[in-house]
RNA sequence: GGGUCGAUAGCUCAAUGGUAGAGCAGCGUCCUUUUAAGUCGUUGGUUGAGGGUUCGAAUCCCUCUCGACCCA
């Protein structure tokens, strides 16, 4: 093999490069087909049966992460997808040839090992390496190991890099799997049938919010992707399916923060014969469900705040009207005239728009004033009519929808309603809020509805916020692996 | 869209108008139980891009790009 030239040997892509010429020169294959691997680290690491060296014999494959060089052996450390193994590669056991070329690898290459476990003096179950293969070479070096990498652009923009170096970010990931996986086998025990909808529509609708457009070349017509999941879930209630849910992304064409992601992750929930209540049930089982099986848990640490949150005890009931009252000091506020909750929510430091509706003054209020200081799990609920027009208006309390808004570390992690499902009622609802925009009414939903859709509570909870809450995120851009960022190079013509 | 802050070696960071440095990584030695291993030596820079001020700019000014935070 050729001796790296010295003019290049501060380059650390072109040292590799060298290296990987050498290996092809040598007649050997840089980037193997397979190797053999019979145990993940974590699971080799159990095998290890206490003062019972090299009895058990493993293949381990991973990326080198860590190398200990010590003349004629050396500790390293591989990862692979559930963590850190160490290896123990001594000269008079794998042989001459075979170490001088293990000298050779670097920090990023893949490589499989076989070997028997041992503990080493200091106590860490290692395999000692009877063979070893390169199995991928990496031709650039990786970030630091000890602070890892730290530059948030890098960080989203490569995220594999992150992963590689930083565990915390590991642990999110995987954390994250979880979290979905438990809320699929936790509605899969109580008989919900997931389902998938879809995404390109020709109108958006279940919320409001601003969608992104798109064009079908075959068919010649535009399409919006979706801002939320409910009205075709509904019809799976009207299709006869009691209960179903979907876990899909969304996309808001809007802002972006550190709670906002143009797409984003929603889960909602349908049960026939049940109603907003029911799914104040359901949640509250479902997050305690989450807080046992993920975290092991029922109180974490709200990093915002730095308060704990409880999810153990009793969970509190409020009614959005008591909220305000209470914020405004004001008993008659909902009495007072336009003109009076201005000067109010001006008074209290909001920027309210000339153009705003009364419900709009008092919601701001609502969201800034009130949502950021509910940290421990608060169910709002009756909340005004304007705020949703797809769930039924309460009996007991005229102006207010049968619903509640689930409010945990300061974030709206789930509203659910009792479901509107009268067709003519709907209508009206829809026309009242589309305004002059009448062909942003879902008719074919309507026309659904005439045939009869059974009553039910429906739910929808931000998996995204979800995620933060339950891993102790500051961002959102934490918890999604590729958050939205703005391309580094733009597209030419874009 | 507005405001504030930031971008320096592969990575993490220094250098506040006067020769751009350190740690890790890299390269070359020593070392067969290391734990951010240790040891001796050593390479590496269009200071995000472009313009300006100045005898002299990483540093001051302007424009732009990207990001973070706050606001809309």
């Amino acid at each position: 093999m050729s001796d790296i030239p010295t003019e290049i040997s501060h380059d650390q892509h072109a040292v590799r490069r060298q290296k990987l010429a050498d290996l092809r020169a040598a007649g050997q294959d840089p980037f193997r087909a397979n190797c053999e691997q019979t145990h993940f680290s974590a699971e080799a690491l159990k095998l290890y049966v206490e003062g019972q060296d090299n009895a058990v014999t493993v293949s381990v494959a991973g990326r080198l992460v860590t190398i200990r060089d010590m003349g004629k052996s050396q500790f390293v450390k591989i990862l692979d997808q559930e963590g850190l193994i160490q290896l123990y590669v001594r000269k008079d056991v794998i042989g001459d040839d075979a170490y001088a070329a293990f000298k050779k690898l670097d920090m990023g290459d893949f490589i499989g090992v076989t070997g028997t476990l041992f503990k080493t003096k200091s106590g860490e179950v290692t395999v000692r390496a009877d063979k070893y293969t390169l199995v991928s070479k990496s031709l650039r070096p990786l970030p630091e190991k000890w602070h890892g990498l730290t530059d948030a652009e890098q960080v989203y923009r490569q995220r594999y890099l992150d992963l590689i170096v930083n565990m915390e970010s590991r642990e999110r990931l995987i954390k994250r799997g979880k979290i979905v996986s438990t809320i699929r086998h936790f509605l899969e025990d109580r008989r919900f049938l997931e389902v998938e909808t879809p995404i390109l529509q020709g109108v958006a609708g279940g919320a409001a919010a601003k969608p992104f457009l798109t064009h079908h070349n075959a068919l010649g017509c535009d399409f919006v992707l979706r801002i939320s999941l409910e009205l075709y879930l509904k019809r799976m209630l009207v299709g006869g399916f009691d209960r179903v849910f979907e876990i899909g992304r969304n996309f808001r064409n809007e802002g972006l923060s550190r709670r906002h992601n143009p797409e984003f992750t929603m889960l909602e929930v349908y049960q026939a014969y049940s109603d907003h209540r029911g799914m104040m049930k359901l949640i509250k089982d479902m997050l305690t469900t989450l807080c046992r099986d993920v975290l092991g848990t029922t109180k974490i640490k709200h990093a915002a705040s730095g308060q704990e949150i409880d999810f153990g005890g009793e969970w509190r009931e409020v009614k959005y009207k008591d909220l305000i009252v209470e914020a405004t000091g004001d008993a008659e506020w909902f009495s007072r005239s336009k003109a009076d909750k201005m000067a109010k929510a001006k008074a209290m430091g909001l920027d309210i728009h000339p153009g705003w509706e009364e419900f709009e003054i008092t919601n701001e209020i609502f969201s800034k004033k009130i949502e950021p200081t509910l940290i421990q799990p608060t169910f709002v609920l009756n909340l005004p009519q304007e705020l949703c027009p797809l769930a039924k208006l309460s009996q007991t309390e005229p102006g207010t929808l049968d619903v509640f808004e689930l409010t945990i570390g300061g974030m709206e992690i789930a509203p659910a309603y009792s479901e509107q499902n009268d067709p003519d009622v709907q209508r009206q609802m829809f026309e009242a809020q589309a305004g002059e925009e009448v062909q942003k009414i879902d008719n074919d939903f309507l026309l659904a509805l005439e045939h009869g859709m059974p009553p039910a509570g429906g739910m929808g909870i931000g998996i995204d916020r979800l995620c933060i809450l339950l891993t102790g995120a500051e961002s959102i851009r934490d918890v999604i692996l590729y958050p939205q960022l703005r391309p580094e190079n733009p597209v030419a013509g874009a």
